[in-house]
DNA sequence: TACAAGTTCTTGACAGAGTCCAGAATAAGA
DNA sequence: TCTTATTCTGGACTCTGTCAAGAACTTGTA
C-alpha cells in the first residue's frame, strides 16, 4: 500500500493536509458523503471548508484515487475501491449503501445492445431494496409498494 | 392505447387538467425533469405549481403509470415506458438520456450474489458516456479522462 | 342542478447539496 | 528565502425537493 503523500505526488498534486486527510476519511469510511467526509476531517486536522472537500474529492475522483456514487435521492458518495467490480445496494429506507460484487465475473448485460452513437466508458447498477434494520423497524409493509421489477 | 382521463380512473384518481397535462408532457417527451414537466404543462395549460408537478409525478409514479428513474449528479426524470427490460444511457455532459434495450434478454448480472439481508426490488443499470452530440463539440477530450471501467 | 365532503392545487417558506467567486494562505521550485 | 502558481476559505447563490395551510376543485349524492 503507497502511502498516501507519495499516492498524490505521484499524480502529480501537491500535497496538502486537507488532501491527506480527506484520502484517509474516505478510505477509512467507505460510501461517506461529502459531509461526512468533511465531518471526519474536522476531527482530524481541526477544519477544512466545504469547498476544499468538493474540490478535493472531485479531484481524487478524476484521478481515479477514489469513486464517486451517486444514488438517486442521495447525496453522493465516495469510495477508495476502484477498478475492481462491484455495484452497490442502497436502502431506500435510511439510505444505507453497501458493496456487493457482481453475481456473474464478467459483464454480459453490461454492453448495452445498441449504443445510439454513444461512447460509453461506464455502466452502473444500482439494486434498490431495504436493508436488515429498516426492515425491522417497517412494519407498515405490506405487500411491498414497489413491485418488483428487476432491470 | 387508453385515454389518459380513462387510465386515471382506472386507478382511482380524480381526474384533473394538471394531471392530463403532466401525463401528457411525460408521454411526449420521455426522460423530462420535474421542470421540463412544469415548462411543458404550462405551455398546454397556462400554469400549474411546482408542487403540483411533484405530487402528480410522485403519485403517477407509485400507481406505475409513470417511472422515476433517478441518474446520478442529475436531477430526477420520468418516463411512461414502464415494466418493460429497459436501461438507460446517460450523457455525462449534456445529460441527455437514451433508452437502451438490454443486450441480454434476462438478468444474469441483476442478482446480487450477496445481498447482504437487504430486500431488493429493482436493479438499476446506467451506462455512462458521451452523446454524439457533445463527442462533436467536445474536441478537447484526449484520451478519455475516466479510464473504461465497465461494470 | 345543487350540495357536501374529501381531495388536490397554490403559495410561500424552508432545507440540503452543490457551485461560483474573490481574496488569503500555502506548496513547490529556483 | 523568494516567487509564482495553486489551493483553501468564507460567503452568497442556485437548484431540487419538501412541508404546511388555506383556497379551489372533483366526485358522488340528493
Amino acid at each position: 500500500m503507497t502511502h498516501p503523500t507519495d499516492l498524490l505526488r505521484q499524480h502529480g498534486l501537491p500535497v496538502t493536509a486537507q488532501r491527506l486527510a480527506v484520502l484517509r476519511a474516505v478510505t477509512g469510511r467507505p460510501h461517506a458523503t461529502a459531509d461526512d467526509i468533511a465531518g471526519q476531517v474536522r476531527a482530524e486536522i481541526g477544519t477544512i471548508s466545504r469547498q476544499a472537500v468538493y474540490n478535493t474529492v472531485t479531484l481524487l475522483a478524476e484521478k481515479g484515487l477514489i469513486r464517486r456514487i451517486q444514488p438517486a435521492g442521495s447525496s453522493a458518495r465516495y469510495e477508495d475501491r476502484t477498478g475492481d467490480n462491484h455495484h452497490h445496494l442502497v436502502c431506500r429506507s435510511c439510505g444505507k449503501t453497501v458493496d456487493v460484487d457482481c453475481a456473474v465475473g464478467h459483464t454480459p448485460c453490461l454492453t448495452a445492445s445498441d449504443n445510439s452513437g454513444f461512447v460509453v466508458d461506464e455502466a452502473e447498477v444500482v439494486y434498490w431494496g431495504t436493508c436488515p434494520a429498516c426492515l425491522g423497524t417497517d412494519a407498515q409493509r405490506k405487500t411491498g409498494s414497489g413491485k418488483p421489477h428487476a432491470h
